[in-house]
DNA sequence: TTTAATTGCGCAATCG
DNA sequence: GCGATTGCGCAATTAA
């Protein structure tokens, strides 16, 4: 599958009109010097390319070419649906990641809500651990509260 | 899918810049599918396309065409950054959330080596309040430990 | 220097 | 009918 084409870049919208009805293959042609400032090319004959498209190592290029053309387009593109995997995933890890913090801060939570629970408790009844003897009913002076 | 294509190929705006002295010859006609597995067609003479690539309707319909096709490649390649970037993001965020998390993880660790640790004072030296006659040297059971 | 890979661009078919 | 997409080939450029 094969087919010729040029390929190049012209000036504006305006046709050059210099061909009418007949079938030739575009091509491009190196600039020529003395056809600077733009020139009417004789309708009858035609510049022939510098680069020959009946050519068969031409032929092989492109035919290479347009194999690597493909197979860059398909890594590409290939790459970009990785990508949008790839921000998938990491969202669904962003959802793991917050309700495992949710727990953990409402476990945190709970356990503070007990120290302060238990220093209260302390501080209404118990006596410091050392003495083990007789109840030594002295009054506690105050809570120690960390927060 | 499609089997011809031939485009005298010219353009109107943006030139790659680098065209070193380039110049199209323009013309018409469908390519030669000689070498597509086509039938091998006489030089003098070749099919004419149904679609007059000199009209003037032709050449505004091509133009906007080029135009459209411009546009949505620039929206597609904009899209893939975006995309690109959205990762870069979420991965931050997961990063922080992961400190987060590990940050979390020791305060609770520390409360619970508190709790631990108070537990055993209990277990070692301490009566329960309200038991005031006694001496209940009561082994703990164990460390309740939940992770 | 040769060759593969990438990139910009136009054409045509197709879609919405 | 029309703009938006998409596949494809050509050619210029950039890497290997």
């Amino acid at each position: 599958m094969n087919l010729d084409q040029a390929h190049a870049t012209l000036s504006s919208s305006s046709l050059p009109a210099a061909v009418a009805g007949l079938q030739q293959v575009p091509q491009l042609v190196p600039a020529d010097p003395s056809a600077a400032g733009g020139k009417a090319l004789p309708p009858s004959k035609m510049k022939k390319p510098s680069v020959d498209k009946d050519s068969e190592e031409y032929r092989q290029r492109r035919e290479r070419n347009n194999l690597a053309v493909k197979k860059s387009r398909m890594r590409s593109k290939q790459k970009a649906m990785d990508t949008q995997q790839r921000v998938n995933e990491l969202k669904e890890e962003n959802e793991r990641l917050e309700a495992k913090i949710k727990l953990l801060s409402k476990e945190l939570s709970v356990l503070k809500d007990l120290f302060l629970e238990h220093a209260h408790n302390l501080a209404d009844n118990v006596q410091p651990p050392a003495a083990v003897d007789g109840a030594s009913p002295v009054p506690n002076g105050g809570p120690a509260n960390g927060q």
